[in-house]
DNA sequence: TGTACATCAGTGAACGCGCGTTCACTGATGTAC
DNA sequence: TGTACATCAGTGAACGCGCGTTCACTGATGTAC
């Protein structure tokens, strides 16, 4: 394989614009040509890394959940670092902060939900991304395990977790419709103190 | 006004008909002409009760948020009249029950929130709507306030009714991907007790 | 109740544009010597 | 290092179809007498 660096480049500057044309537009009214033009190349440029805009979006979708999920994961362990044992607040409030960053990216996966939610095979791979997420999750509440005292209804650490990822889904919802993301992020912490301590 | 019936048939039937396309499809990918044939028409009898698909979906999504919130509102008073007070847990499955009863509804709604995130005065009046469900569900919760005791993180009733709704998103998440109906209503039902009892 | 007439709901052919897809090309990138 | 050559990434004009929109029409629905 020759030539690979400039067509790296190119899908990247493809990907990374039609992110931005996603989350402005939606996946539905999004024109192979807007993206195109965002990202500074012709039509050609895409038909020769992409077979088609549902390829794309997939791909994207695969590349920037990956990057959200190793960024959480990040944030979660990162604490062990510092020299004081985290309290469990604490940890709700880092969770809290790094799940919700970034309003574009709730779209652009809203938008990937209902796409996957009409087509089998995809939602599998969807529902494998959100367990990845769940994983994070678990492994930080059990590093906390000794300090938690789970109120009724959650049954277990795995429980737990889960009930993470339905509030941060929920609160999503919330803050697609009103774009205030402190109090988005408030509302999580919120929640998650009620779902996770007794 | 003259000939109203056939119209307000025509116009229904539309609506019928497009809410099943738009489950099966999305908003995106229905075309106007899958919905007159969807219901036995021609194109000439959309153009002559509607100006353009968005005004259909607009249509179609307040006529069915109606709907929606006043069989909740039914369902949840509807429990007074039986003769035993009922109990917290029961309140609870039967909101479960209530709240999670069709994916093709989760479908168009969350295809509805998309288009409304990115649309702030249709924003707007989707939160309407949601204060709406939260209305009935707070007097729901009301009603038995005095066997009621919120776990910390849950301030007071209209905290708690917002948390339901978190719930009930997130679990809806959840189903448009497993599409696993009597699961998500155990999963609701933990999700609420965990929210709602101390 | 029956007939003649007016209006309007829905028909369906026609138009035309937006946009996805193709492809002969050019010049940028890498190889050979 | 420099030159000649080959390959391949990205160009952009051209094609054509899907689909939104229009509109002259017909026959169904209601009014007048």
């Amino acid at each position: 394989m020759r030539v690979t660096k400039r067509r790296a480049e190119t899908r990247a500057r493809l990907l990374d614009a039609a992110f931005r044309v996603f989350a402005a537009k939606g996946f539905g009214p999004a024109r192979i040509d807007d993206i195109c033009e965002a990202a500074g190349y012709t039509r050609g440029a895409f038909y020769s890394n992409f077979g088609s805009l549902d390829e794309l979006f997939f791909a994207l979708y695969d590349e920037r959940a990956a990057l959200i999920a190793s960024q959480v994961a990040d944030a979660l362990t990162a604490e062990h670092a510092t020299p004081i044992e985290p309290s469990i607040h604490e940890v709700i409030a880092r969770t809290a902060a790094t799940l919700l960053l970034d309003r574009d990216w709730l779209l652009v996966k809203t938008d990937f939900l209902l796409y996957a939610a009409r087509r089998p095979e995809v939602a599998t791979r969807l529902a494998s991304h959100r367990a990845d997420l769940r994983t994070a999750i678990e492994a930080r509440l059990r590093a906390v395990q000794g300090r938690l005292c789970l109120p009724a209804g959650v049954a277990d650490v795995p429980a737990a977790a889960h009930a993470v990822v339905a509030a941060y889904d929920g609160v999503t919802v919330q803050l697609l419709l009103d774009d205030d993301l402190p109090a988005a992020r408030d509302w999580l912490t919120q929640l998650l103190t009620a779902l996770l301590i007794r």
